[in-house]
DNA sequence: AACATATTTGAACAAAATTCAAAAAAACAA
DNA sequence: TTGTTTTTTTGAATTTTGTTCAAATATGTT
């Protein structure tokens, strides 16, 4: 066997799909060219990607986490840097830039609690990051516009 | 003009995708059929959807709060009831039950600040809901695993 | 080892996406 | 308004891609 699987869901995470332009056709009901012309129009503009989202439980990334963080004074100023550290790392789902008691938010995907524990020991704390909560999710709903 | 636009946005947010089969077959280098087999098993298994990822800047969802929610004590036993209420709405990207200081985190997408505010009137505003706390996203670095 | 089940693969076929050119519509300017 | 330019729509032809099927290979089970 070889765990093609693996392979697909890594690629599919970001990508590797593609709108179906004739069921949008029936759909709708317009010339297939018409949606065709359209989608490019917007493909240019404001779609970043195609993919999938997954029943994250059967891919082996049921454990969901909020965490929200507090930088350190001498990172205070610059938010983003840091920020697009922490996306370059494919547990993390989302990343934001917030203002308030925290500066960031993240939304993170592991297999379970110790795979959580080590990538919050590993990645999460270092320097420039004073203080961090994490809020659990022990049930999602909806993700990514999907209800699950 | 027809502004098909508007109604491509709404149907790649959940769906009308599908994978690229011959361009992961090159990506991987193995026959599609092969590909084509492992794709259909997973979907059967651990596939929600395919959908687009948008800028959503660019399709006036560019304000894009989180939200976390307190629960009444006639509620507080039965989270998922109202989760599962709120994830209706197609403001609502995200729902997620957490344990703590709140019960549910949202994940909320409007126009701008005056079209937050009414949805927190008209929706969130409701029975069974104590308190909230808006956590306003002021730069998106990574949303659904992909990097804007 | 023998059997059952799951996966890989190529060849033929079916379906869908893309290109192209022309027509229609919309936006713009005088 | 009229004429001009730009954008959008559309059908026909072409190219590319997905799907079906049957056989071969590999894996798992008793």
């Amino acid at each position: 066997m070889k765990d093609i699987t693996k392979k697909l869901i890594e690629l599919f995470k970001e990508g590797y799909c593609t709108p179906q332009i004739s069921k949008i056709a029936k759909k709708i009901k317009q010339p297939s060219t018409t949606i065709h012309y359209n989608i490019k129009k917007l493909e240019k503009d404001a779609i970043k990607a195609y993919k999938a989202v997954f029943d994250y439980k059967k891919i082996g990334e049921g454990f969901c986490t909020y965490v929200l963080i507090s930088l350190s004074p001498d990172e205070y100023g610059d938010p983003e840097r840091i920020g697009h550290e922490l996306a370059k790392h494919p547990e993390i789902e989302s990343v934001d830039i917030i203002i308030g008691d925290w500066e960031i938010i993240l939304k993170i995907r592991t297999k379970d609690q110790d795979e959580y524990f080590n990538f919050v020991k590993h990645v999460i704390s270092r320097k420039g990051i004073a203080k961090i909560k994490s809020l659990v999710s022990f049930n999602q709903l909806k993700t990514e516009f999907v209800k699950l």
